[in-house]
DNA sequence: ATTATAGTTAGCCATATGGATAACAATTGT
DNA sequence: ACAATTGTTATCCATATGGCTAACTATAAT
């Protein structure tokens, strides 16, 4: 996976902002207009439907328009997309452990450091 | 998980850079100097000291400086702890799905969607 | 036909971001 | 001592981001 890379861009940056990731845990209950989507958050509706925009050109999501309303939907292949990437560092970093347990040493060991 | 959280927006951000992505990948192989992280950059030593910076307040890099030079090294955790969330989301989406079938089959059916 | 609903468009604004340069430490090597 | 290496600090800049209001369009609902 190439880190100089578009999608990933796109996505992190949609993810790091808590409207929109709440957003993205709404969708994946079921779709949801965008009144519904922005009824929780004490926002204009312009600058939620930015956040709209911004995970939807992230691929995050898709809307379509009937009538006066628009349904968004959660896209889970993108989502799937960005774990992908996680799971690629995994694989690299785990290179350099010997076994399991070392590395599970180091987990429990960050939970300590502070 | 909280989606109001401080934690996740700079992590989030943080990999919102294709620079910062090449680095925690770089330090999945091992531990490096700023220098050498730096090198493969066409970028200016205090642009490229920025985006270190970004990756350690967000925690997912952390470095200390012995003599004149700085090593880095990932933190594991907090790599893990952004994964998490997407654990998280995937087992509300998937409530949505009597069985792994039809989770499969929307999965493919995206590939086709463009 | 009116009115209410659901978004949209167009600006505006303050702050954050990602880059640069120039000048300055502070170590280390000769 | 002097020079080279490795970062750091201080500005500066253009653009992006995330919020707002005001005014508008288009579609129900009565």
């Amino acid at each position: 996976m190439d880190n100089n890379c578009n999608t990933l861009d796109s996505a992190f940056h949609a993810l790091a902002d808590p409207t929109r990731r709440a957003v993205i845990q709404q969708l994946g209950k079921g779709s949801a207009t965008v009144s519904e989507l922005a009824a929780p958050f004490d926002m204009a509706l312009p600058s939620f439907m930015k956040h709209i925009g911004v995970l939807e050109s992230s691929g995050l999501i898709e809307s379509r328009k009937i009538g006066r309303v628009r349904t968004c939907e959660i896209k889970a292949k993108r989502l799937a997309d960005v774990e992908k990437w996680f799971d690629e560092q995994r694989k690299i970093w785990e290179r350099r452990y010997e076994n399991l347990d070392s590395l599970l040493n180091e987990l429990n060991g960050d939970k300590n450091e502070y």
